[in-house]
DNA sequence: CAGGGTGCTGACAACGATTTCACTTGCCGG
DNA sequence: CCGGCAAGTGAAATCGTTGTCAGCACCCTG
């Protein structure tokens, strides 16, 4: 490793010189400190740097999962708005967890300027830590159920699973399902509210057996979903409260050959990439991602600029979409005690 | 920020002494240490650590675009070795342009202590750079040109290439299409040799107008496969060198309401998540994809370790999978020429 | 009881970059 | 020709941690 010390020796000045050189300030050596720095391919210690300055330019990035398409697709953002400056992303998975969230945060505290979390559940206490170790702090998609005062970029989660219940209704359908997240999560919270009490609002109860906790994994979609099949009455529409669940509730549904939408309709929170392509192109909640992972990371950096760091915490809340492609239809055969309502005028898209 | 001297002061000992405490080492006063610790929230400096010792315990990993799933999961595959190490991750995308490698691997090579890297050419030189700063390199997905003496995790793209042709050749198409990748990239290379390599070795020629090049994107898939359905003779088969241009393909066959397999048969290289639920369900060449992240990274993890710093390059090649779903069958009316010859015995996944 | 371990200890010097401080040089105007 | 100022310089201190080194106290053995 070449330090600035050779090179001031190479150049024949001190080391004070060329750090005065290598930071744009006037020298009257400079030709020879750029020989000698071109020469030596030389490049300051990161290390040094930070030990000397207390800045490292690094952003810690906590998710629970990279290969979530919506996941990767914040992550996109985040790292797209580093490009510009220069801040590194350091990132880890949480998977969910908690105690593995724990043990991530507490070893990047001691190398990062800031952190960004999707928080794993809405009791952590770890982003308490975070602050008193004087590390900003910025939540992206989850916040903490008494995280008003975090900076936090989110959605409208509520109101989206509200569009999707009144999507439902509208159709006609009465006997719906819900396989919502964990119950301890932002979006698995919001959306089973939202959800729950659209339909309530309504006058249209959920059966408890159609009121499933799932874990945001495909997984689990596809084992509740088989489950409601096998149920007595099952539903005719699911709400399914992410992308990988959506997934696996579509494919339980092919595996027991259960018509979508003749049979069974099913609408999503989160679009996917392939969404128009599936069979059938999925009616979904959809929201930005890429912009969420912007927003966090420019609200991160700015909390990083001395001016900034006592401004309000500031909390933006993103709206959703409906998507209507050709995942839900009206019931094929009305409720028991119900006259089925025909919608007119629906379009679809494609 | 606390320091070890303000631990030491407090526990009444010298900063060595909590260090060599800290380090595991007996020392009569750890009882007071550990309080000072706890009372203090102590925890050290990561920068005057890697200062002092040289080492980061940060990898960095560069990919095109970690929006694509297979990114994606070999970056979860990384993620998960450095669980049980002391590790971090550095994340940076290179949008497949070299420049942008370049300077993101510039400053990252201060930063880490090894990089893992699928470079966006094989022309590559970046590489040797980070060669002669002393850091540890494993390709992941790509090489280079010349880059027998780098470590490396890749995937028989020739061979999967070889698989899809003969594959569409078995149902008998002769007029055949590749949509390959950049040829300035290993994947985007060799798989379009080892695709038009077959097909001339069965004496099946590639028209020029079907041998397309995209840059791995799904716009690309997209306009590729519109330019060869305009073409006078359109192919019945298409061969496309990722997942997606893939899904670029089969969105522009969908829009042009083109059928999949009826008109034309579809098979890419790189199965996706949803595969088996598209329409049509996607025949793909599969390949490991967590797995080379977990192998890119234990060889990068033992390459750091001193007893192997001087080991031999060890290049890995993965082996690939026909995953035959319903996007492709034989052609519906056989090619000029041609007798169609009816395959027997098929069987499809699902 | 002397001699020699053994087991800990603290002072101090590094790691590499930056900043402060006091200083020199050169130039200008009076 | 001299005083004063601007511009540029190097020595040294600093960031927080760890390794080296010399030293001290204690205990065991002969």
């Amino acid at each position: 490793m070449v330090t600035i010390h050779e090179v001031a020796a190479r150049a024949g000045v001190s080391a004070a010189t060329v750090s005065r050189f290598l930071r744009g300030r006037r020298v009257r050596a400079s030709a020879a400190i750029q020989t000698a720095v071109d020469e030596l391919g030389y490049s300051p210690s990161a290390a040094a740097q930070s030990l000397k300055s207390g800045r490292t330019y690094t952003i810690g990035v906590v998710v629970p999962d990279i290969t979530n398409p919506y996941f990767a697709a914040v992550v996109k953002g985040m790292e797209s708005v580093t490009r510009t400056e220069p801040y590194r992303i350091l990132l880890a998975n949480s998977d969910e967890s908690g105690e593995r969230e724990d043990d991530v945060i507490a070893d990047m505290v001691r190398r990062v300027d800031g952190i960004v979390l999707a928080p794993a559940t809405e009791q952590d206490r770890t982003p308490l830590n975070v602050r008193d170790a004087g590390v900003p702090l910025v939540f992206v998609d989850r916040d903490l159920a008494d995280g008003e005062d975090f900076d936090a970029i989110l959605v409208d989660n509520a109101g989206g699973a509200r569009q999707a219940a009144e999507h439902l209704m509208g159709l006609g359908h009465t006997r719906i399902a819900a396989i919502s997240g964990p119950v301890d999560t932002t979006p698995g919270r919001r959306r089973r509210e939202g959800f729950l009490e659209t339909l309530a609002a309504a006058g249209i109860g959920i059966a408890p057996e159609h009121d499933l906790i799932g874990d945001f994994r495909e997984q689990s979609g596809y084992q509740l979903t088989l489950s409601l099949l096998s149920l007595p009455e099952p539903p005719t529409a699911v709400f399914t409260a992410n992308n990988l669940m959506t997934l696996g509730a579509l494919k339980a549904l092919h595996d027991m050959r259960v018509g979508v939408p003749d049979e069974i309709s099913l609408i999503g929170f989160d679009d996917l990439d392939t969404g128009p392509l599936l069979r059938p192109p999925l009616t979904v909640i959809d929201r930005p991602m890429v912009e969420q992972g912007v927003l966090a990371m420019r609200l991160l950096l700015r909390r990083l600029d001395p001016r900034h760091v006592d401004d309000m915490p500031r909390r933006v809340v993103l709206g959703t979409k409906l998507v209507d492609r050709a995942s839900t239809a009206p019931p094929r055969t009305s409720p028991a005690g119900t006259a089925a309502p025909s919608p007119a005028g629906r379009t679809r898209a494609r």
